[in-house]
DNA sequence: GTGAAAGCGCTAACAA
DNA sequence: TTGTTAGCGCTTTCAC
């Protein structure tokens, strides 16, 4: 139980008083300089301990030039994929010699522009955003205050930035072809009712290889899940409600002969629906997702999948912002498009 | 192409003396203040903006005071557990107006002995972590420094700290009682091979279990699976290695009726080997993991699993520290311990 | 070995 | 509306 008003912090100042030498004498006997007799030097560090001195960050970064801090702001962390990015990102910022400051969007906008306005006022030295692409764009009002960034995974078509993303279009054609190639017909695809670019993208993938192979395009071929990242931070749901989604489906009497999800977590749903109707993978129905999540491989059957470059993205992510806080050009935007890779098991027949 | 010098930082000074006005009036119309004439203001962000003025942080933190910030320090984003974790504590802790700073152990003791030294030299006001537990701790250097502490999910016995963790023995003795329960007798521990207490805990878990339920209890039953956690960052292999340490256990004639693992990623390998043997789970084998990844519902069978508390056990530690952090007792470590949560699904013929 | 003084770049009181 | 004066808490000359 202690009592009285909330003190003020203790200062250097404070201890040089308390023990009667100058400020001077304690900041180098508390730092362990040389030059201090061993003697004050006992005497100071007790009293420092004593009064419960902690040294003021601010005050010696303002000196010194505190640590150089990159902001990070992600979407979400369950996702695997965004798992892997952090990793990547984490580290080849500390080999910089930068810290990360992690904020969580959880694809709300609302988050996403108290991140923003945090790191503003922060004046972190970049920012490395995964955008929520919502109603609003808080990024610009960041570039504005002269904080390099970086977009990473999504587009933000509306503000010239530097970009750093997997070329999903890229991925959707190849999964799609590579179904058509293994005989598939009949193909519908899966993805999350979430509007960015990422699945747009992936969209027009599917589309243009259906059309390259000349096989007829339906709308109805394009399934949206409802999302609920609104909802919750974890994304256990997703495999539930593309369970659901397809039950559906075939309740409606489709039968596709081939599917492409939008996730790992999305070919989980499909694969239980799919049995409580006695219908095979592969014999029936050729499956494909996007992710390799590490279950994907281990599936009954082993899950073909579009392996996304996740350690690439974040590591060419962060190179990027370097680059523009180390104070290189300042107008000369880019946008990296890193290709996925496809791999093949058996949910495809391979 | 720019040439001289890499020249100073502009200061408020700079622009102040660019305009011919006070240091004060360019501070007051850049932070766009009222008692500054239109006029000025316009002249002044131009100039600003045309010598490339940058606020400095570290003196305005210095006035001001600047943003509280709390170290994170993980050993692994790809452990759904984890991911969880982060996202709790970040939420909670931006909710507290603090910042996270996350560092990535990667469960190598060097990379964690650097993250320690950042948090001291930060002086970040405090910091939550998983500690590796291996040769070298940093951590009591850290508590040292003055820099409030909490450990998550492992203890750190030699440390007399606050303590936020999992009742992993509790969540073991409960699968494995369970498994006994639906008739198991002859039942194998699958656990990652790591010096860590998570560990220890669960594996005595497993024999008090079995002890209680006077079962016969056998060295050979508790089976660790190499971990490669030192090489790679993400733990796709976890799979895959458990998978193989299953192959060999039934090659060498065992058929044990039950199985505990220490992770759903574990079950994944295990499913596996029991398909390829031509054994049926949960006909021949019971199954539970550790867990409740979000996969584990929609493998077949659906995955009795261990639910973690993640999410408790991160707002829990934010608690913890805020409470240290905003001058608290300095003296009354605890150990809070939550409890998790047996699901139980059809790989245990529930 | 120690202290006095200056200054890091900014904001805030108070004058003018 | 603007400028002057004081700090914020620390490190760093440079005397003594």
């Amino acid at each position: 139980m202690r009592t009285g008003a909330p003190r003020r912090r203790r200062t250097l100042r404070d201890v040089a008083d308390a023990v009667g030498v100058s400020v001077n004498t304690v900041s180098r006997a508390l730092r362990g300089e040389s030059g201090v007799s061993a003697e004050s030097r006992e005497t100071i560090r007790r009293a420092a301990e004593r009064l419960g001195y902690v040294p003021n960050v601010h005050a010696r970064s303002l000196v010194l030039g505190g640590p150089r801090t990159i902001g990070l702001v992600i979407t979400n962390v369950s996702n695997p994929f965004y798992a892997e990015l952090i990793s990547a990102i984490e580290q080849r910022a500390a080999e910089e010699g930068y810290h990360i400051v992690l904020f969580l969007s959880e694809e709300s906008t609302a988050r996403e522009q108290a991140a923003a306005e945090n790191v503003i006022r922060s004046g972190l030295d970049g920012v490395i955003v995964v955008p929520v692409q919502g109603e609003t764009n808080p990024w610009p009002a960041v570039e504005r205050a002269g904080i390099p960034l970086v977009v990473v995974n999504r587009r933000l078509d509306d503000l010239d930035v530097d970009t750093v993303a997997t070329d999903n279009h890229a991925g959707a054609y190849a999964a799609t072809s590579h179904v058509i190639a293994q005989g598939a017909r009949s193909i519908v695809m899966l993805e999350e009712d979430l509007p960015i670019t990422t699945i747009d993208q992936r969209i027009q993938g599917f589309r243009d290889a259906l059309v390259d192979a000349s096989l007829p395009l339906d709308d109805r071929q394009v399934i949206m899940v409802p999302t609920r990242r609104n909802d919750r931070a974890a994304l256990p749901w997703q495999a539930g409600d593309a369970y659901r989604v397809t039950v559906d489906l075939l309740a409606r009497g489709h039968r596709p002969d081939g599917c492409v999800v939008g996730n790992d977590y999305f070919a989980l749903g499909l694969y239980r629906a799919l049995r409580e109707r006695g219908l095979r993978c592969p014999e029936d129905t050729l499956v494909v997702g996007f992710g390799d999540y590490p279950f994907a491989e281990f599936l009954e059957p082993p899950l073909s999948t579009v392996r996304l470059p996740a350690g690439e993205v974040g590591r060419a992510a962060v190179d990027r912002l370097m680059h523009r806080v180390n104070g290189a050009e300042p107008r000369s935007r880019e946008v990296t498009l890193v290709p996925p890779e496809l791999v093949t098991r058996r949910s495809t027949g391979s």
